[in-house]
DNA sequence: CATGAAACACACTCCCG
DNA sequence: CGGGAGTGTGTTTCATG
Protein backbone atom coordinates (compact mmCIF):
# COMPACT_ATOMS: atom_id res chain seq x y z
CA UNK A 1 0.00 0.00 0.00
CA UNK A 2 1.36 3.01 -1.34
CA UNK A 3 1.04 6.93 -0.79
CA UNK A 4 -0.89 6.54 -4.28
CA UNK A 5 -3.30 4.06 -2.74
CA UNK A 6 -3.59 6.30 0.46
CA UNK A 7 -4.82 9.07 -2.62
CA UNK A 8 -7.52 6.57 -3.68
CA UNK A 9 -8.52 5.92 -0.15
CA UNK A 10 -9.33 9.15 0.71
CA UNK A 11 -11.42 10.01 -1.98
CA UNK A 12 -12.53 6.98 -2.47
CA UNK A 13 -13.84 6.39 1.31
CA UNK A 14 -15.99 9.01 1.18
CA UNK A 15 -17.57 8.12 -1.99
CA UNK A 16 -18.01 4.87 -3.57
CA UNK A 17 -19.96 5.92 -5.98
CA UNK A 18 -17.72 7.99 -7.69
CA UNK A 19 -16.10 7.02 -11.25
CA UNK A 20 -12.46 5.70 -11.19
CA UNK A 21 -11.61 8.20 -14.19
CA UNK A 22 -12.52 10.74 -12.09
CA UNK A 23 -10.28 9.65 -8.97
CA UNK A 24 -7.64 9.10 -11.80
CA UNK A 25 -7.52 12.41 -13.36
CA UNK A 26 -6.90 13.98 -9.53
CA UNK A 27 -3.88 11.32 -8.66
CA UNK A 28 -2.45 11.25 -12.11
CA UNK A 29 -3.49 7.79 -13.04
CA UNK A 30 -5.11 6.08 -15.77
CA UNK A 31 -8.93 4.18 -14.92
CA UNK A 32 -7.52 1.18 -15.41
CA UNK A 33 -4.93 1.41 -12.81
CA UNK A 34 -7.18 3.21 -10.20
CA UNK A 35 -9.50 0.26 -10.72
CA UNK A 36 -6.74 -2.28 -10.02
CA UNK A 37 -5.83 -0.55 -6.64
CA UNK A 38 -9.30 -0.42 -5.70
CA UNK A 39 -9.72 -3.93 -6.74
CA UNK A 40 -6.57 -5.25 -4.65
CA UNK A 41 -7.46 -2.97 -1.38
CA UNK A 42 -10.86 -4.86 -1.35
CA UNK A 43 -8.85 -8.39 -1.56
CA UNK A 44 -6.47 -7.56 0.57
CA UNK A 45 -9.11 -6.60 3.60
CA UNK A 46 -8.22 -2.78 3.71
CA UNK A 47 -11.48 -1.98 2.13
CA UNK A 48 -13.79 -3.84 4.60
CA UNK A 49 -17.10 -3.23 3.17
CA UNK A 50 -19.09 -0.46 1.57
CA UNK A 51 -22.13 0.69 2.86
CA UNK A 52 -24.59 3.20 2.83
CA UNK A 53 -24.86 6.18 5.27
CA UNK A 54 -28.79 6.62 6.59
CA UNK A 55 -30.31 10.08 8.16
CA UNK A 56 -31.65 8.97 11.25
CA UNK A 57 -34.02 11.44 11.13
CA UNK A 58 -36.02 10.09 8.30
CA UNK A 59 -36.67 7.54 10.49
CA UNK A 60 -38.34 9.82 13.54
CA UNK A 61 -34.73 9.03 15.20
CA UNK A 62 -34.00 12.46 16.59
CA UNK A 63 -32.05 11.86 20.04
CA UNK A 64 -28.87 10.02 20.79
CA UNK A 65 -27.46 9.34 24.30
CA UNK A 66 -24.70 7.40 25.77
CA UNK A 67 -25.21 5.41 28.52
CA UNK A 68 -22.33 4.08 30.57
CA UNK A 69 -23.43 0.53 32.86
CA UNK A 70 -21.56 -0.85 35.54
CA UNK A 71 -22.50 -4.40 35.55
CA UNK A 72 -22.58 -6.59 39.15
CA UNK A 73 -20.78 -9.77 38.18
CA UNK A 74 -17.83 -9.21 35.08
CA UNK A 75 -17.58 -12.97 34.13
CA UNK A 76 -17.37 -13.60 30.63
CA UNK A 77 -20.71 -15.08 30.42
CA UNK A 78 -21.96 -12.28 32.01
CA UNK A 79 -20.37 -9.93 29.60
CA UNK A 80 -21.34 -11.73 26.61
CA UNK A 81 -24.93 -12.19 27.95
CA UNK A 82 -25.69 -8.07 28.68
CA UNK A 83 -23.26 -7.55 24.80
CA UNK A 84 -25.62 -9.77 23.13
CA UNK A 85 -29.07 -8.22 24.61
CA UNK A 86 -27.82 -4.81 23.86
CA UNK A 87 -27.22 -5.93 20.22
CA UNK A 88 -30.74 -6.93 19.97
CA UNK A 89 -32.50 -4.21 20.40
CA UNK A 90 -33.50 -1.81 17.61
CA UNK A 91 -32.24 1.48 19.72
CA UNK A 92 -28.73 0.29 20.11
CA UNK A 93 -26.19 1.78 17.62
CA UNK A 94 -22.70 0.53 19.20
CA UNK A 95 -22.36 -1.18 22.37
CA UNK A 96 -18.46 -0.68 23.38
CA UNK A 97 -17.00 -3.17 26.21
CA UNK A 98 -14.49 -1.27 28.28
CA UNK A 99 -12.31 -1.28 30.89
CA UNK A 100 -12.03 1.64 33.28
CA UNK A 101 -14.69 3.20 35.75
CA UNK A 102 -17.21 1.76 33.89
CA UNK A 103 -17.93 -1.76 32.08
CA UNK A 104 -20.30 -0.78 29.36
CA UNK A 105 -20.11 2.19 27.07
CA UNK A 106 -23.35 1.99 24.74
CA UNK A 107 -25.18 4.72 22.24
CA UNK A 108 -28.66 4.95 21.48
CA UNK A 109 -30.71 6.03 18.90
CA UNK A 110 -34.33 6.98 20.08
CA UNK A 111 -37.08 9.09 18.70
CA UNK A 112 -38.19 11.32 21.81
CA UNK A 113 -37.26 11.31 25.76
CA UNK A 114 -40.09 8.49 26.69
CA UNK A 115 -38.64 6.18 23.92
CA UNK A 116 -35.38 6.75 26.17
CA UNK A 117 -37.08 6.28 29.20
CA UNK A 118 -38.68 2.84 28.29
CA UNK A 119 -35.36 1.76 27.11
CA UNK A 120 -33.59 2.42 30.80
CA UNK A 121 -36.34 0.71 32.39
CA UNK A 122 -36.82 -2.57 29.83
CA UNK A 123 -33.24 -3.19 29.19
CA UNK A 124 -31.14 -1.68 32.38
CA UNK A 125 -33.45 -1.02 35.31
CA UNK A 126 -34.91 -4.55 35.29
CA UNK A 127 -31.67 -6.28 34.35
CA UNK A 128 -30.36 -7.59 38.09
CA UNK A 129 -27.04 -7.63 36.90
CA UNK A 130 -26.39 -4.01 36.46
CA UNK A 131 -25.14 -2.18 39.08
CA UNK A 132 -25.82 1.49 37.95
CA UNK A 133 -25.89 3.34 34.64
CA UNK A 134 -25.24 7.43 33.42
CA UNK A 135 -26.82 9.06 30.37
CA UNK A 136 -25.31 11.79 28.70
CA UNK A 137 -27.55 13.04 25.94
CA UNK A 138 -25.86 13.82 22.76
CA UNK A 139 -26.00 17.59 21.55
CA UNK A 140 -24.06 17.44 18.49
CA UNK A 141 -22.27 14.89 16.90
CA UNK A 142 -20.38 14.72 13.41
CA UNK A 143 -19.02 11.56 12.13
CA UNK A 144 -15.66 11.23 11.06
CA UNK A 145 -14.61 7.85 12.12
CA UNK A 146 -11.20 7.34 10.12
CA UNK A 147 -11.70 9.82 7.67
CA UNK A 148 -9.40 12.40 9.41
CA UNK A 149 -7.32 9.41 9.77
CA UNK A 150 -6.41 8.71 6.18
CA UNK A 151 -6.68 12.43 5.20
CA UNK A 152 -3.58 13.46 7.44
CA UNK A 153 -1.62 10.77 6.08
CA UNK A 154 -2.23 11.63 2.12
CA UNK A 155 0.90 12.74 0.44
CA UNK B 1 -41.41 5.02 2.22
CA UNK B 2 -42.74 1.99 2.29
CA UNK B 3 -42.04 -1.62 3.33
CA UNK B 4 -40.32 -2.55 0.38
CA UNK B 5 -38.42 0.93 0.78
CA UNK B 6 -37.05 -0.86 3.72
CA UNK B 7 -36.35 -4.23 2.66
CA UNK B 8 -34.39 -2.44 -0.41
CA UNK B 9 -32.82 -0.61 2.49
CA UNK B 10 -31.61 -3.22 4.69
CA UNK B 11 -29.48 -5.16 1.38
CA UNK B 12 -28.57 -1.91 0.26
CA UNK B 13 -27.15 -0.36 2.98
CA UNK B 14 -24.75 -3.42 4.20
CA UNK B 15 -23.76 -3.82 0.61
CA UNK B 16 -23.62 -0.92 -2.30
CA UNK B 17 -21.92 -2.89 -5.00
CA UNK B 18 -25.10 -5.32 -4.63
CA UNK B 19 -27.31 -5.18 -8.14
CA UNK B 20 -30.61 -3.88 -8.14
CA UNK B 21 -31.58 -7.73 -9.95
CA UNK B 22 -30.19 -9.47 -6.87
CA UNK B 23 -31.76 -7.11 -4.62
CA UNK B 24 -35.38 -7.05 -6.87
CA UNK B 25 -35.19 -11.18 -6.53
CA UNK B 26 -35.31 -11.50 -2.96
CA UNK B 27 -37.62 -8.76 -2.34
CA UNK B 28 -39.86 -9.70 -5.64
CA UNK B 29 -39.33 -6.63 -8.00
CA UNK B 30 -37.68 -6.05 -11.19
CA UNK B 31 -34.11 -4.31 -11.17
CA UNK B 32 -35.86 -1.18 -12.87
CA UNK B 33 -38.08 -0.97 -9.67
CA UNK B 34 -35.11 -1.45 -7.42
CA UNK B 35 -33.33 0.97 -9.16
CA UNK B 36 -36.05 3.91 -9.22
CA UNK B 37 -36.42 3.12 -5.57
CA UNK B 38 -33.15 3.46 -4.64
CA UNK B 39 -32.54 6.54 -6.49
CA UNK B 40 -35.33 8.48 -4.97
CA UNK B 41 -34.55 6.94 -1.34
CA UNK B 42 -30.96 9.00 -2.71
CA UNK B 43 -32.53 12.10 -4.05
CA UNK B 44 -34.68 12.33 -0.98
CA UNK B 45 -31.88 12.06 1.41
CA UNK B 46 -32.81 9.02 3.07
CA UNK B 47 -29.37 7.45 1.93
CA UNK B 48 -27.41 10.05 2.88
CA UNK B 49 -23.80 8.93 1.77
CA UNK B 50 -22.26 5.83 0.21
CA UNK B 51 -18.83 5.47 1.84
CA UNK B 52 -16.14 3.09 2.13
CA UNK B 53 -15.33 1.38 5.93
CA UNK B 54 -11.65 0.77 6.32
CA UNK B 55 -10.19 -2.05 8.41
CA UNK B 56 -7.96 0.44 11.26
CA UNK B 57 -5.61 -2.94 11.66
CA UNK B 58 -4.28 -2.10 8.26
CA UNK B 59 -3.24 1.06 9.28
CA UNK B 60 -1.48 -0.30 12.58
CA UNK B 61 -4.37 1.30 14.93
CA UNK B 62 -5.20 -1.45 17.45
CA UNK B 63 -6.63 0.31 20.40
CA UNK B 64 -9.89 2.45 21.06
CA UNK B 65 -10.08 4.90 23.93
CA UNK B 66 -13.62 6.17 24.94
CA UNK B 67 -12.72 9.93 27.29
CA UNK B 68 -15.16 11.90 28.74
CA UNK B 69 -13.60 15.24 29.07
CA UNK B 70 -14.84 18.16 31.60
CA UNK B 71 -14.50 21.50 29.96
CA UNK B 72 -14.12 24.93 32.37
CA UNK B 73 -15.76 27.30 30.68
CA UNK B 74 -18.26 26.27 28.63
CA UNK B 75 -19.63 29.22 26.18
CA UNK B 76 -20.73 28.39 22.84
CA UNK B 77 -17.14 29.74 21.81
CA UNK B 78 -15.48 26.92 24.17
CA UNK B 79 -17.52 24.66 22.81
CA UNK B 80 -16.89 24.92 19.22
CA UNK B 81 -12.96 25.65 19.52
CA UNK B 82 -12.55 22.65 21.70
CA UNK B 83 -14.99 20.34 18.76
CA UNK B 84 -12.69 21.70 16.27
CA UNK B 85 -9.45 21.08 18.15
CA UNK B 86 -10.35 18.01 18.22
CA UNK B 87 -11.61 17.06 14.74
CA UNK B 88 -8.62 18.37 13.89
CA UNK B 89 -6.06 15.50 15.49
CA UNK B 90 -6.16 12.34 13.05
CA UNK B 91 -6.90 9.88 16.52
CA UNK B 92 -10.31 11.26 16.84
CA UNK B 93 -13.14 8.85 15.54
CA UNK B 94 -15.71 10.71 17.20
CA UNK B 95 -16.66 13.63 19.61
CA UNK B 96 -20.12 13.54 20.78
CA UNK B 97 -21.21 17.12 22.65
CA UNK B 98 -23.17 16.11 25.41
CA UNK B 99 -25.07 17.80 28.65
CA UNK B 100 -24.91 15.38 31.75
CA UNK B 101 -21.81 15.26 34.14
CA UNK B 102 -19.39 15.76 31.67
CA UNK B 103 -19.01 18.02 28.27
CA UNK B 104 -17.49 15.48 25.45
CA UNK B 105 -17.44 12.17 25.21
CA UNK B 106 -14.82 11.52 22.38
CA UNK B 107 -13.29 8.11 20.93
CA UNK B 108 -10.51 7.81 19.86
CA UNK B 109 -7.86 5.04 17.76
CA UNK B 110 -4.64 4.43 18.00
CA UNK B 111 -1.69 2.35 17.60
CA UNK B 112 -0.23 1.88 20.82
CA UNK B 113 -0.27 3.32 24.31
CA UNK B 114 2.41 5.84 23.79
CA UNK B 115 0.21 6.98 21.11
CA UNK B 116 -2.74 7.67 23.79
CA UNK B 117 -0.17 8.70 25.86
CA UNK B 118 1.06 11.51 23.26
CA UNK B 119 -2.84 12.37 22.46
CA UNK B 120 -3.59 12.83 26.17
CA UNK B 121 -1.00 15.45 26.68
CA UNK B 122 -1.30 16.92 23.96
CA UNK B 123 -5.10 17.32 23.41
CA UNK B 124 -6.14 17.21 26.47
CA UNK B 125 -3.48 18.03 30.01
CA UNK B 126 -2.09 20.94 27.69
CA UNK B 127 -5.28 22.49 27.02
CA UNK B 128 -6.23 25.19 29.92
CA UNK B 129 -9.98 24.87 29.34
CA UNK B 130 -9.95 20.86 30.12
CA UNK B 131 -10.98 20.38 33.59
CA UNK B 132 -10.57 16.87 33.58
CA UNK B 133 -11.26 13.54 31.97
CA UNK B 134 -11.50 10.02 32.26
CA UNK B 135 -10.41 7.41 30.39
CA UNK B 136 -12.12 4.10 28.64
CA UNK B 137 -10.05 1.53 27.27
CA UNK B 138 -12.45 -0.33 24.42
CA UNK B 139 -11.86 -4.19 24.96
CA UNK B 140 -14.41 -5.33 22.17
CA UNK B 141 -17.14 -3.36 20.02
CA UNK B 142 -19.02 -4.30 17.03
CA UNK B 143 -20.86 -1.94 14.70
CA UNK B 144 -24.01 -1.68 14.17
CA UNK B 145 -24.74 2.00 13.53
CA UNK B 146 -28.74 1.51 12.19
CA UNK B 147 -28.35 -1.57 10.95
CA UNK B 148 -30.66 -3.38 14.06
CA UNK B 149 -33.10 -0.05 13.70
CA UNK B 150 -33.87 -1.16 9.62
CA UNK B 151 -33.60 -4.88 10.52
CA UNK B 152 -36.16 -4.88 13.30
CA UNK B 153 -38.76 -2.99 11.00
CA UNK B 154 -38.66 -4.90 8.01
CA UNK B 155 -41.81 -6.62 6.50
C1' DC C 1 5.85 -5.75 -12.29
C1' DA C 2 2.68 -1.92 -12.96
C1' DT C 3 0.87 0.88 -16.33
C1' DG C 4 -2.28 2.62 -20.23
C1' DA C 5 -5.31 1.59 -24.21
C1' DA C 6 -8.79 -1.16 -26.33
C1' DA C 7 -12.46 -4.90 -26.45
C1' DC C 8 -15.72 -6.84 -23.67
C1' DA C 9 -19.35 -7.61 -20.24
C1' DC C 10 -22.22 -5.93 -16.87
C1' DA C 11 -25.18 -2.64 -14.39
C1' DC C 12 -27.68 1.55 -14.43
C1' DT C 13 -30.69 5.16 -17.01
C1' DC C 14 -34.47 6.32 -19.49
C1' DC C 15 -38.47 5.79 -22.21
C1' DC C 16 -42.48 3.34 -23.46
C1' DG C 17 -46.32 0.12 -23.07
C1' DC D 1 -44.46 -1.52 -12.47
C1' DG D 2 -41.90 -4.42 -16.08
C1' DG D 3 -39.23 -4.73 -20.25
C1' DG D 4 -36.36 -2.93 -23.78
C1' DA D 5 -32.71 0.11 -26.18
C1' DG D 6 -28.96 3.19 -25.06
C1' DT D 7 -25.19 4.80 -22.05
C1' DG D 8 -21.69 4.57 -18.81
C1' DT D 9 -18.84 1.95 -15.71
C1' DG D 10 -15.98 -1.85 -14.26
C1' DT D 11 -13.45 -5.99 -16.09
C1' DT D 12 -10.20 -8.26 -18.84
C1' DT D 13 -6.60 -8.66 -22.02
C1' DC D 14 -2.61 -7.14 -24.28
C1' DA D 15 1.48 -4.50 -25.53
C1' DT D 16 4.84 -1.37 -23.52
C1' DG D 17 8.59 0.29 -20.54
Amino acid sequence: MDNLDLKILAIYRKDTKISAERIGSTVGLSASAVQRRIKQLKSSGVIENEIAELKAEKFGIQMQFIINVDLIDERNEDIRQFEKKMYSHPSVQQCYYVTGTVDFCIIIAVKDVSEFDLFTQNMLMSDKNVRSFTSLLVVRNSKTDLSSFIDHRVE
